[in-house]
DNA sequence: TTGGAATGTCAACAAAGCTGACGTATTGTG
DNA sequence: CACAATACGTCAGCTTTGTTGACATTCCAA
């Protein structure tokens, strides 16, 4: 691993120049702004917000999820959260329930209503992304994931991770 | 390009699975976090936001852009950033001035505590984007850039592409 | 039985987006 | 020249989504 100069060594790290990493910021910031536009369109015609959106992503993702499991991936306060799940509890499209071997814990499901929307909302998002991924190719997709996970949190990468593998 | 069922269909195409897309969407999520973490403590101990980061981002990357211009990159109504950019003229990071050919145009540039401060934030900014970028290696940061290119809405990625290889 | 954990709720606030309306200067056009 | 359109700024009001801080309830566990 020494720094010397050697010939290729320029060559090999262009990638890793101020101006490259310049367009990589200015691509996360363009890209993000797809990537919730689709979701964002339904969400307003039913005014929800992206907040309800990512309750309900997660909910679905691992059903029977408590409420503080949710806090830690999602990154929010109790206060923050707790405001999306009640209208969302209220709406019939999340339903909390007192767990059993912990009753102060609730553990979240979606209704069939919350199912419903999960499925609109995710596969408008899906579409986009598998038109981006489709555009640009396997090798692409695994180098995009690959940049993504390293440039996560160590924390938020172990939420990541612990729900990479599950089955649908 | 034929639909044929060859062989090889159902492994290439492993990529476009539900599953697949389901985690570049919770990537993308979880990633943006990390994207923004190091730049929003930096704002937050100097009481700025994020809207003021992408402010000062584009007009280091365009200077003497024009607030019209700002806005359409930007994607924000004209009250929403005029109120940010009340705030960075005010406190001196950035200059306004009146076009010369146009004069009903104001033309945006950073003062040198403008540009001092796009600097902290670019930099820390541009720590994660090289740590991931390192991390993945060149052939990975090919294909996240496609695919975030191939991610935009269309009119985004003119933008995206306009700024694309301006020298700095 | 008592301390702490998990949850829920109230209040107050801030950032950052939105719409709508209006004023002013400037420019382009018929 | 008169008038419409453009660029910008601003006022007012509203929404979503985040934040603190305080406090009550319920329940587990030492």
């Amino acid at each position: 691993m020494g720094d010397g100069l050697h010939p290729q060594m320029g060559q090999s790290l262009l990638f890793l120049t101020d101006e490259q990493l310049r367009k990589g910021i200015e691509a996360m910031f363009f890209a993000y702004r797809g990537f919730t536009a689709d979701p964002d369109r339904i969400l307003a015609s039913k005014s929800y917000g992206r907040a309800h959106h990512r309750a309900i992503h997660f909910i679905h993702r691992s059903p029977g999820t408590t409420v503080n499991n949710l806090l830690s991936i999602l990154g929010v306060t109790k206060q923050s959260l707790n405001r999306v799940l009640r209208t969302l509890i209220a709406d019939g499209l999340v339903a909390s329930t007192v767990g059993q071997k912990d009753k102060r814990e609730r553990h979240l499901h979606l209704t069939l209503t919350g199912a419903a929307l999960e499925r609109e909302l995710s596969d408008a998002q899906r579409d986009r992304m598998r038109a981006a991924y489709r555009a640009a190719g396997p090798a692409a997709v695994a180098g995009f994931r690959q940049v993504l996970e390293a440039m996560m949190d160590e924390e938020t990468r172990h939420h990541y991770e612990a729900m990479k593998d599950r089955p649908e």
